[in-house]
DNA sequence: AATTTGTTGTTTGGTTCCGAACGTATTTAT
DNA sequence: ATAAATACGTTCGGAACCAAACAACAAATT
């Protein structure tokens, strides 16, 4: 049996990591605020990026486009984004952030910032970079 | 606002590249042997690890009790995996891998690895060597 | 102008997931 | 020995998820 070792440790530990800080940010952080993972991740980046649109935000936040309509609404109903249509293309749409979310990311955010300052304490800075070096390659490796 | 740029840097990016590898493997391997991300790692855990009990499962799984109690009925309906009571502790389970199941991990495995592969391939055995090392370092490190 | 083709987001149906509440088995304390 | 506390796994309700079918709009073709 052929395998590739070094490969296969990489990709298992990169779910591990992802899984246990994952569960941590969602039971100490996100719970409290009514969010989840997903919304987190939209609030986020309509706050670091501005309007995005609604395409967007399916590459972004890794969620299929159906699964995002899902969790827009949640969003208008709690009042945190709100949806408008793209001003000449009848079928895009805009996701904005409302001034009740950008007070809740504001507060939330730093909290989840320190959580993974915690989880990587006891790398260098320099090891953080590197790691983020070699896995931004890793993203931009095309795949099927 | 002060932030730590260079852990939300690894952070993100664990999760692009974990997001990224996963809905590939269930897209071009899982899906056409009826099996989840999950069900597959479980069967991949007791296949390398031997039998295992549920309560280790959980932890290696990523996944709460409960679930795993289902995706556990899951396998069993496909005759992948058995549950056994625990000799001497009647709360405990053990869940083996049958014959069926070993067959269909033998050929599903090198798949998913080869995926594994195709996706690092930027990336020289030393880096790999890296970041799984550099990973292991976070795993160990405890969060609240 | 009318039809076709393509893009964008919503809806639908079914699976996976978690947390909380629940039984059952075991251990500890009285 | 009995009661209380703990450990283990199941069940249940609701949220999140995906793929496929769908509807609305835009662009290209005829």
């Amino acid at each position: 049996m052929n395998i590739d070792h070094d490969s296969m440790a990489t990709m298992s530990n990169i779910f591990r990591v992802a899984t246990k800080f994952r569960s941590c940010v969602e039971r100490n952080v996100l719970t409290q605020h009514k969010l989840s993972f997903s919304t987190f991740t939209i609030l986020w980046i309509i706050w670091i990026r501005g309007p995005q649109e609604f395409k967007e935000l399916v590459i972004d936040c890794g969620v299929s486009k159906g699964t995002l309509t899902g969790l827009i609404k949640g969003l208008i109903k709690m009042d945190l984004v709100s949806r408008d249509k793209h001003k000449t293309d009848g079928r895009r749409l805009m996701i904005k952030i409302t001034p009740t979310g950008r007070r809740l990311i504001k507060k939330v955010f730093p909290e989840v910032n320190a959580l993974e300052t915690l989880l990587s304490r006891q790398l260098k800075v320099k090891e953080k970079q590197e790691i983020a070096k070699l896995l931004r390659i890793i993203l931009n490796t095309p795949l099927p």
